[in-house]
DNA sequence: TATGAATGAGACTTCATTCAT
DNA sequence: GATGAATGAAGTCTCATTCAT
């Protein structure tokens, strides 16, 4: 009745319940993949397998995406996007060192609860060495990667701005090795059996990374 | 009919030779192996590129590896194998701590002059992610990682009995934290232009590691 | 349930209606192929694309149409009847190779105002060559060209019978030689960049194909 | 034992031999692909029907054309040869008019013993109809076109510089005139059983070109 | 009836592996 | 042993057609 001008703009209803479905395809066939991949690797990720996970036919996939490297580009922005939806969400009354450690809190307990390997790729940019991975979702993978970075990298120069670490090191360079530390008990984790709490060794490893191995 | 050189007789001298023939070709296809790596990537890195790489044909590359990931598979253990005959032969005669510093320069100049990607998947594991590297590929990845990593860890358990590092911290950790740490740099030095001196970033990391970033 | 439409009864009117509006739909959708396969070709012009250009689903297309190929057929016959009723209305006065000339002037002029590709596979059997075009749509092309072609015969044994041309020339064979060279014009035009005036070669061909083919 | 030395450009023998079984490779592949595409045309010729129909797999297809299009090229340009030979074979004693004859008869022979479709893609730039026959094809169809056009336009000058056809006409729109004829015989002939002769229609088509392009 | 998303057969192409010479 | 052409399974993507809303 009241949905019978096809005018532009209009058809709230069916409009908006159509785009709504849409979503909800889009977000099944993302997480399907972080399933996948996480489960397979990039490798065995075909698009067939893809859409046996997702139960769709293969060309539903491509009414989504424009592409196996498509599929890859938005989620590892959708899943950079989550991570740092909680890195936001913080509390800004903390001390900047408090800030980071759980952030990096955050960041480990997503890899335990959500998807192993994209986390992975996210913290290693290791889309880089799959075949018919380009070099457009490389960049884009770079992209995600350098966003998380900044953040730890922004809290870093904050605490040397406090005096809370060292002002002659390079924040740049602090936040890098940081994340070399926390990518190696991410991929220790994966590798094992997964069943240790991977977010307790953050502690561990800020706590190094603050305190340094040597005796005092 | 023409082929007499395959009786039985006479094995001593040209089974000697044969066998010395046939290790220089191994070598030869391993050391083209690792070039064309370096340059393509895995994707890329067809039986058919290698044989060009190594002059000869696809059939041969057959004749001295069972497939594709063996050829990857000897490469990785093979590359392990010179990182840590470097190792052993590190001065005895130094504190552990030193050792270990030496230790982690030579890996990394191996990195920088050997060829990028290898040295990466050797630390990262990463092989894992590449069609068709299969299961078998990567465990014996992870043994020679893990192989490097022993090293690592009991010179950090060597220094710790010598009172030059925390006793409460485990070696293990210890040693896969400074490994991520440095793996860090090494995939930032791969996705820059590899202008800037890797090595020289040794001081850096193992610094760190053993002083922390916090202010005294 | 809520479709009372449907009933038996009121067809007169409603029925009337209904095939009208039918009628026009399918001729928008068909004027939108004409329009469509002119631009894009045969090639790029998927149910999609058309869909796109006639502003309807696709799903609609398939009400109207029973396939792609119907639609092409379709178009075929379509194109063939309004051809044929230029022809038509030609004045019946006029001597036959004057009448011949006026209609080979129109299908030229068509040529040039309504669509070159639809024009060409008329004239020249050329759907025969698209995948998927099948063999139905392809006698439904030659009957549309037969159409055409035996007015023309019709025309050029007119003309024998009043003494115009040489008696002892099969009509048949002339229609087709004059036929043929009119094509060769039109694809000609086709292939450079349509501005030269495709009309203006017409008496081009009709004096060569007069002057060969007339009493001495 | 005299090819044991692997110098370059040396290894005549089997060197000459393996050039040779790949020249017959591709012509048989070729010669396939000309047959099929005469039985279905360019639609439903795919790469798994030409490797049916070649008797070989479809990656051997690969290692002799770089793709589809690549294959349909060569064989544009391979049959072009062809006919041109025939032409060139011609006795330049004879009269203009009586060589371009005698090769019309020449092209309609070919057409009928050797392959119609492509003869007749040859003669109206067909292929430019075909979904993924690419700009490349094309321009190279319209070159192997030109090729054979001008040799008839070439002796359609001759004839005229020796006053044996009106000097008016220009040269080449005669040449394109004869060529639309001769095409749509060759059409009428390719829908029909194919049993009359087609050669046999060349003096009734080269009569009536003549007899109008004659001087009076 | 109109819609447009889902479907899946099928096209082209690649490349690890085999095998006749 | 060395060679390199043949093989064909497998991958990505397209698009005519169907069907639930």
């Amino acid at each position: 009745m009241a949905s019978s001008h096809s005018r532009r703009s209009g058809s709230t209803l069916s409009e908006a319940m159509r785009r709504h479905t849409r979503e909800a395809y889009r977000e099944a066939i993302l997480e399907a993949a972080k399933t996948l991949l996480s489960r397979v690797g990039f490798a065995d990720a075909t698009m067939s397998a893809l859409a046996d996970e997702a139960g769709v036919s293969v060309g539903t996939l491509y009414n989504y995406f424009e592409s196996r490297d498509d599929v890859i580009q938005r989620l590892v922005e959708h899943e950079t996007d989550q991570l740092i939806e909680c890195a936001n969400a913080l509390d800004p009354a903390l001390d900047p060192l408090e800030r980071l450690r759980q952030m990096l809190r955050n960041e480990l307990r997503y890899v335990e609860e959500r998807g192993a390997l994209m986390a992975m790729a996210l913290r290693a940019g290791i889309v880089h060495f799959h075949r018919s991975v380009d070099a457009e979702v490389q960049a884009a993978t770079q992209v995600s990667r350098t966003r998380i970075l900044s953040l730890h990298q922004t809290l870093l120069a904050e605490a040397a701005a406090q005096g809370l670490i060292r002002t002659e090191l390079s924040p740049e360079l602090l936040a890098r090795a940081l994340d070399g530390m926390l990518s190696a008990f991410v991929f220790a984790w994966i590798s094992s059996d997964r069943t240790s709490g991977l977010g307790s060794q953050c502690d561990f490893v800020f706590d190094l990374f603050l305190r340094g191995a040597r005796c005092d």
